[in-house]
DNA sequence: ATTAAAATACTCAATGATTGAGTTAATGTA
DNA sequence: TACATTAACTCAATCATTGAGTATTTTAAT
């Protein structure tokens, strides 16, 4: 069977989606960049402020240092710097006084809000093209992805 | 018509998908960053190193600076350890003499394969579950995604 | 109870990538 | 020919990150 590298006809193959997704990740990378540099903020802080808006629950610097692959010291300066900007408070656990849980406050709604408001309208116009079983589709791929990527974490090699 | 927020029966609103996305970026760069410090890279060579990979035709460093958002000084720098490292080669253009075409080495290939490698066997198995359809529907978002996304570029803001 | 081990977040000096402001060289234009 | 533009580069200063170590709290063992 020939492999078709195309998009226009051909078989969706593996190397061409990886591109795909490589390109994604890089548009997503550049917009999150070019928004940092706007508001005086650091691609990492950033990408702090995005994970603790979606974390289910209030995160903890740790599991930030994990999802981010930062050092604990460096996750503690940008920890500093989002609170001294007023974008989060730190809240100490109450059961275990060694955990700290993130919060983010209303200066910080705001920055999402700036921030996410292009990309939603981005992601809505592509949706809206879209049928219910499409979408569906794209949900459980993208759903399929996150789970698989998160297996990948740093199996081999030391802590 | 009621707003649901799961995966498991409602229609896939926008703000689902958004989190979708955005947590599939982390992955990525979580990855990305894991692997850079493995091979005592840093962050910005690795997607570098992409995305002289992923272009169609050798890229630029102003082409560069323009996709990760540097600044023309780190572009350089950055360009300085993949030579010095030996991942890639710079060539004058003949006919422009201003500008620099950017091509891997060998060196620069075996790394790719190993960061690819894990990558592409998560993606392939991802793959593997859906039908031809459903396969060009995720293809046809993530291209009308990447061509949405790349318009984002700062419209507004001086260069 | 007491001690040791593990876990969580933090501190701080050293490192080094990035910035910001310039320079150099090549090309296009009046 | 002079002027403006473009592409890449240089370099001192800045500041985020690392790496090693500390402080505090919790868990487990004796």
């Amino acid at each position: 069977m020939v492999i078709m590298n195309g998009d226009d006809e051909g078989d969706v193959d593996l190397r061409s989606m990886a591109v795909r997704l490589r390109r994604m990740t890089a548009e997503f990378n550049r917009i999150a960049h070019e928004f940092a540099n706007e508001q005086r903020l650091h691609t990492t802080d950033v990408q702090t402020l995005i994970m603790i808006f979606d974390a289910p629950s209030p995160i903890t610097p740790g599991k930030l240092r994990e999802e981010l692959n930062l050092t604990s010291g460096a996750v503690t300066a940008c920890l500093d710097r989002l609170e001294r900007a007023g974008h989060i408070r730190r809240v100490r656990d109450a059961h275990d006084r060694r955990v700290v849980h993130l919060h983010y406050r209303e200066a910080a709604q705001e920055l999402a809000g700036a921030f996410f408001r292009p990309l939603a309208r981005s992601t809505d116009s592509v949706l809206r093209r879209f049928g219910p079983d499409e979408l569906r589709a794209v949900a459980t791929f993208l759903d399929a992805m996150n789970e698989e990527l998160g297996m990948l974490r740093s199996a081999p090699g030391p802590a």
